[in-house]
DNA sequence: CAGCCGTGGCTGAGCGAAATCATTTTCGC
């Protein structure tokens, strides 16, 4: 089936956080050549810890240093990081980084990534065999200079020529959805391994972050185990990087890395709360141990030699004085005090969605993929389809909608669900073509090339169209009055947390859905958009589609005569 | 370098596990 050629109706708002990323990556990078230098450790994570918070951060820095905003306001932000935040967002570098490149060149960080090669080794790369690139750390192997240098061997020279010849973990972060394919091949493998108990799956995978690095597996197994050896025995494993009795660590066909960790059944909470993360949680969860006197660490919870919890990850937080907090939430943004307050939100979960979010192309038979999505949403036991027609400019006036629309509904009637159904528009669209429509719908960007749909979409409701979305607050300004629908297509769905979390805070609700591929899949693709509201802690009072059929009708019903309000 | 309360000088998470080399480095949360 032919696919819309891909349109970007919006300037993507990758441009507003540029800033923001350019200040994280001269962030890294000095952090990386002060750790080559030998510099401080605690100087080297100040920069570290600025660099991962202003990449996530929601705001927009370029904004916030010409309104003359307060940085140090920003966490791990003090006096002197404020001031380079302001230098680089003015200039593009700052006078520290620049000092640093005298004495190292820039490239030495791609060394520094190579598996098996820290900052020390870099350092002496450098120094002893002038490595400056990748290039070069090729070369010096290849010519079997490493092995001469104290500290390597022949081993550690064999390991970088496979690294480098991409053996070992590409480094990529894999979408969500595709990690689940592997992750979980793996878990029934490992929950099949003689003496093992238990097999879960920790880490940013359990977390539900967007994309992620690696799949962390945690075992619980009886004395004897043969979890390690199922999954170095693993059909698509490539590469063994380590391979103890209680850890390995594997890297799969895909360059997928996996960790597996063996931990007896005491240790299985603390241990699942520990390898879950994130290492922010985990930092501000030992220090409400450290202020009750305990110990926390991935065998349990300690007072002096006792161990006082551990067998599940609700004892952990009882130690601690917390309610259980959901991995989705554990970023450490909030939710310790929340949790010790007792005001957690009610996360959304997938069951309480009454209907689900199709999107169909002006290229689909609208008809077909209706079904399929209807189909599945009343196996769920849904009662409603909100369904999106794409209505692209150009093909405006040869589609026939009311065929398009009448079609869609009849599908739906097949499968006894209601229809709710709405038209897309371009952005710059003022006016909805069709009248007999239940709600209109425009395409906020976040398509990536290739893609025709939007994997944010503006439900816009009452609300007149505004300025094109530039930052995420834009984004969600433009859907106050109206609804974000945020759709689950795994190659889609990255990097939404800003826009999502922005617009729990303005208390713009959202529509969660599958999308509808007629493929099948939607239940992972529903619970993949859940997901990402749950990590932006929505409950289901904000989500529209956890509501009524009514009720849902006149929340997104256009009111066309509502125009501009003073 | 940040953050904290002893507002200038201190602490900062920190250890386990494994590889590899010969005692240190890397890596993970």
């Amino acid at each position: 089936m032919a696919r819309a050629a891909a349109k970007s109706h919006v300037p993507a708002d990758s441009s507003d956080r540029a800033a923001n990323l350019r200040v994280a990556a001269v962030f890294g990078e000095i952090a990386d050549l002060l750790e080559v230098e030998g510099q401080n450790p605690f100087r080297v994570r100040a920069y570290r810890n600025a660099a991962h918070e202003l990449g996530g951060l929601g705001r927009d820095l370029a904004a916030m240093v010409a309104a003359g905003d307060d940085l140090t306001e920003l966490p791990g932000v003090g006096d002197d990081l404020a001031g380079k935040i302001a230098e680089i967002v003015d200039t593009g570098s700052c006078a520290a980084l620049d000092e640093l490149h005298r004495a190292w060149p820039p490239t030495i960080h791609d060394v520094m990534r190579v598996p098996g090669v820290g900052p020390r080794r870099a350092r002496s790369l450098f120094e002893q065999l002038a490595v400056r690139t990748l290039a070069d750390l090729r070369a010096a192997a290849e010519q079997r200079k490493i092995r001469e240098l104290p500290g390597f061997g022949a081993t550690s020279e064999r390991n970088i020529l496979d690294a480098l010849a991409g053996l070992l973990g590409t480094g990529r972060r894999l979408p969500l959805a595709d990690a689940r394919v592997h992750g979980e091949r793996l878990l029934a493998r490992l929950r099949a391994a003689p003496g093992v108990i238990e097999a879960v799956i920790a880490g940013s995978y359990r977390r539900a972050l967007a994309t992620v690095g690696d799949l962390d597996f945690l075992v619980t197994a009886r004395s004897h185990n043969g979890a390690i050896a199922a999954l170095v025995g693993a059909p698509d494993v490539v590469h063994v990087l380590a391979e103890g009795p209680t850890r390995a660590t594997v890297v799969l066909r895909s360059g997928l890395q996996v960790d597996l960790r063996v931990v007896g059944r005491d240790s299985f909470g603390a241990a699942l709360h520990y390898f879950t993360g994130s290492k922010a949680h985990n930092i501000a969860v030992r220090r409400l141990g450290v202020a009750r006197g305990l110990k926390i660490n991935e065998y349990g919870v300690f007072r002096d030699e006792r161990r006082i919890a551990g067998r599940t990850e609700a004892s952990v937080f009882a130690a601690v004085d917390l309610q259980f907090i959901p991995p989705e939430l554990r970023e450490n943004r909030g939710e310790i005090a929340a949790a010790r307050a007792g005001e957690l939100p009610r996360l959304v979960a997938a069951e309480q969605l009454r209907g689900d979010l199709v999107l169909v192309e002006v290229g689909d038979e609208a008809s077909a993929v209706v079904a399929a999505a209807a189909a599945a949403a009343r196996a769920r036991g849904q009662e409603y389809l909100l369904i999106v027609h794409e209505v692209p400019a150009r093909a405006r006036a040869h589609v026939d909608w009311a065929a398009r629309l009448k079609a869609a509904a009849a599908a739906c009637a097949e499968h006894e669900l209601a229809p709710l159904q709405g038209l897309e528009l371009d952005i710059s669209q003022r006016t909805c073509p069709d009248e007999h429509v239940d709600f209109v719908a425009a395409r906020l960007s976040h398509a990536p090339r290739g893609a025709s749909h939007p994997a944010l979409l503006r439900i816009v409701g009452g609300a007149r169209e505004g300025d094109a979305a530039r930052d995420p607050t834009a984004l969600v300004r433009m859907a106050v009055g109206g609804a974000l629908a945020v759709v689950g297509d795994p190659a889609r769905l990255t990097a939404l947390e800003p826009e999502l979390q922005a617009a729990r805070a303005a208390g713009v609700p959202v529509v969660l859905g599958s999308g509808g591929e007629p493929g099948g899949g939607q239940a992972s693709r529903l619970e993949l958009a859940v997901s990402q509201a749950r990590r932006a802690w929505f409950e289901a009072e904000a989500v529209v589609n956890s509501r009524p059929l009514a009720e849902v009708r006149e929340l997104l019903a256009p009111r066309r005569q509502a125009r501009r309000r003073a």
